[in-house]
DNA sequence: TAGATTGTTAATCGATTAACAATC
DNA sequence: TAGATTGTTAATCGATTAACAATC
């Protein structure tokens, strides 16, 4: 019986853990690395041993008492967590500088994204190659999304069309969104939605250099 | 005496929800609203009027008890807080997809950011017009981040290099690094770090559509 | 077997929510 | 003044850390 299937409930708060650990034991596994305690994996990742073997367990047990873990299982079984193992369908809407970047730059097909397609609304785009494929027009959506089941949808379109647009792709069977907009989507709750706010983020960066110029000057 | 000195020891639970409180009083002001109350606010947010109104109190008494919040001085007081009055110097560090897109994409001088240059190692890019500017080789950087007062750096590279650009560019003064390379940086603790990690933002996706999937079978 | 380290329970800490007195 | 809504204290909830028995 896969583990997780089991897994409910867990809070955000590991999940969002979930994808450094991966990261860690990426590299420790590509330097040959065969185990690690929760203590030596503790002092390299600057939590503590406790929080890491309380998020593994939340999972199953993967360790061995007085072992400690074996890496390559453990890297294995973090991936499966994450589904790496299934494979989904995407497209980018918008292809603007940042839906450009990220169909060049990200690597989605090792994380199991089938990279489908590319759209916008702006006509001088239609056409331009973007790594193997042609950015098409908007009207294409329907269509293309019902006939290659594409269940994923990156949205790097301006705020104002973003909202409506998601809910166009809900209606074509979208199942998961990757928004770049900056505005809160609104769609059904059992749609998946991950955001990243670059703005956000921008503004928590400048809250922080303030802080600490501020905390300086006492 | 200005209240956002007073502020230390806010969590960063509460800094992060900063920005969307910002964003959400922006577009009210934008529609005219004058006056909102923490009810108000927490149904359009779908967040406890509770939470809000501790948030803001750990700033200040922003609001009036029997008639809530002045949207146009709670927005400027919130800018105040997120630092958005002060300027800041800014560079970009890697002139590849993701650093062009930065480049062009991003408002910084709306948020008080000036972008002042930007740099790659790749011979090939050396002089390519970006926005108003021509990337830099990576020889530049000591006496252009000194003389002009750069605090700031994007970096857009790649995670083998991101982490010895780090330290170097501490070495030469810089306070704060907007973190897109995916890897931890090692830079001393009074150096402001926001790191924005797309690949780990798209394995939390992936997990959360199979947690979904998984879900429907039951 | 002895030593090491997990898995898990219990204790602590911090963040969120509820309640209500203060006050505009 | 009466009604509304904040600011703030108290209660609850959840997440993190500590401790240790289980066991490899």
């Amino acid at each position: 019986m896969d583990k997780e299937i089991d897994a409910k409930n867990i809070s955000q708060a590991v999940i969002s853990r979930l994808p450094r650990y991966f990261r860690y034991l990426g590299e420790l596994k590509d330097s040959n690395v065969e185990r690690i305690s929760s203590q030596e994996l503790s002092e390299m990742m600057k939590v503590t041993a406790s929080q890491i073997r309380q998020d593994f367990n939340n999972f199953g047990g993967f360790g061995q008492q007085g072992y400690g873990y074996r890496v390559n299982y453990l890297y294995d079984e973090i991936g499966k967590i994450l589904g790496l193992n299934k494979t989904h369908h995407l497209i980018i809407v918008g292809a603007g500088n940042l839906g450009q970047a990220l169909a060049n730059y990200m690597n989605f097909e090792r994380r199991g994204f089938h990279f489908k397609g590319i759209f916008d609304s702006n006509e001088q785009l239609h056409g331009k190659k973007i790594r193997d494929m042609y950015v098409q027009p908007m009207e294409n959506l329907e269509s293309f999304v019902k006939d290659n089941d594409i269940d994923i949808a990156v949205l790097t379109i301006p705020k104002t069309s973003a909202v409506a647009v998601a809910e166009e792709l809900v209606g074509y069977g979208v199942k998961a969104f990757w928004n770049f907009a900056h505005v809160d989507l609104n769609v059904p709750k059992e749609i998946v939605v991950e955001s990243v706010h670059l703005s956000d983020s921008l503004l928590k960066l400048s809250y922080n250099i303030n802080r600490k110029e501020n905390e300086d000057e006492e």
